[in-house]
DNA sequence: TCAATTCAAACACAGAACTTGTTCGTTTTC
DNA sequence: GAAAACGAACAAGTTCTGTGTTTGAATTGA
């Protein structure tokens, strides 16, 4: 068990006990209780959770995004596919908006080589596309939210409606043909819809484990996306509802 | 002599002859010609050369500000000071403008456990700042040019003229009585001069090798700042010049 | 207050990751 | 076509990182 799974079962007891104890994590892990004490430590400046003495208390409210610290290594691997079919999507030349998002991060990565004009609304896909010399690089304004790595606010509605996008590729938390598609908070939402006005083709990717899922802020339908990439994860049934619904889906 | 030694003189070599060989770095550094290829290699990455059968050909046209990835590897104990002694200038609860450049990205790492709000004119300066959970981040609009990390075009500036800072904290490439603060070219003129627009308190952060330098771009006259920090290279001269012309110059 | 527990700084160690040099077969140059 | 330059692959040395142990200080609860 290394420090990435540590990390991820102290989560996971987080969530659902909201507190943990050093000893039992110890025990549970079969590692020293110096090395849990500083898992913590680290989690804890995060803004996971707070110290106390003999353990920690979870500080995620729940039904509330996890911090990206700990989404960045949910579902890896499936990420890192869809960010790649979602690169292969877009064509040189375009502008294309990439959403907040530990997946669109990939498809920032996707499009690092290619001869593409991007505004991304994450710091993380910034640092990724400032590194190429190919990519034409476009930041919006707006405030940067700490433990977030992404732009909220009136100036990034501002930014989003000054521009013109070939391709908005999108992220979301939640995803059913029932109640739509849904993000965790409503300036979220709010940017989302702005970016979908300015883009002529909208791009969800989502992967399967955000499917069925719902979370507080309504964005829109299902059907008010072009394209869904997600993965192989995707049910059968679900797929062809989605289908149904008049949107392009990849599976990889 | 490491690793960001043997850069340096490849870099002081490419400016001085326009042109390296391999066989003759070796010879200098006392390296194989495996690691100096590899260095190469590496700085035609970045942009700084082009390879060529032998050795490699500049690409820094001369006058011309070299990349970041060079300029950060220079005089960075002074900056680190300056950084520092900036960061004392400016009080809890302050909105502050961080210009570009390495020195200010010093500036960047003294604030981020400070209560204020910034907008930081770079990207390698938001990611310090975006780490922060006490700073109130701020990110400007612009388009950010390949190679540089720092945001520049109209966006940034109509990102500027859109908010009161009450200190902007400055860079410059030169800096003398007769020309005035200088910068290397006219994006980054036009971006300052909306800054110092935008600030009660304007502060330049320039290392001493700046003293004396002029380059193309005027920003204006030395008594448009109100505080220098710089560090104990300058001469007394100087410093007595420019405190004369109503300035308060600190050497740290 | 005291005793038990928890904590964190300091050191020690193992493994990973990075840097450098060497070899050797291929490519480039003249 | 020969000499030089190249770069891939491997090996050796180094540094970095993560972990555990020790130990004295801090915290807790009786």
């Amino acid at each position: 068990m290394d420090s990435a799974e540590r990390m991820d079962l102290i989560v996971a007891r987080l969530r659902a006990e909201g507190e943990v104890s050093v000893a039992e994590l110890a025990e549970l892990t079969g590692h020293s209780e110096m090395t849990i004490r500083r898992d913590l430590d680290h989690l804890a400046d995060k803004g996971v959770l707070r110290r106390v003495h003999g353990g920690a208390v979870s500080l995620l409210p729940r039904g509330q995004e996890p911090p990206y610290a700990i989404r960045e290594r949910m579902a890896v691997d499936a990420k890192k596919r869809i960010g790649q079919a979602v690169g292969e999507l877009i064509s040189d030349g375009q502008a294309v908006l990439l959403d907040r998002g530990t997946t669109v991060v990939e498809v920032a990565r996707a499009l690092a080589e290619r001869h593409v004009t991007v505004m991304p609304l994450s710091l993380q896909a910034a640092a990724v596309l400032s590194e190429s010399t190919t990519v034409r690089l476009l930041m919006p304004g707006g405030e940067v939210r700490s433990g977030e790595l992404a732009m909220t606010g009136p100036l990034t509605e501002a930014s989003l409606a000054a521009v013109r996008f070939d391709t908005a590729v999108l992220s979301c938390c939640g995803l059913s043909l029932a109640d739509g598609v849904t993000a965790y908070d409503l300036a979220d939402v709010a940017i989302k819809r702005a970016a979908m006005r300015s883009a002529q083709q909208v791009v969800l990717a989502a992967d399967s484990t955000k499917i069925g899922q719902v979370t507080m802020g309504h964005v829109g339908p299902v059907s008010d996306f072009d394209v869904l990439v997600t993965d192989t994860g995707a049910s059968d049934d679900s797929v062809t509802e989605i289908r149904a619904a008049g949107v392009a889906v990849h599976r990889v």
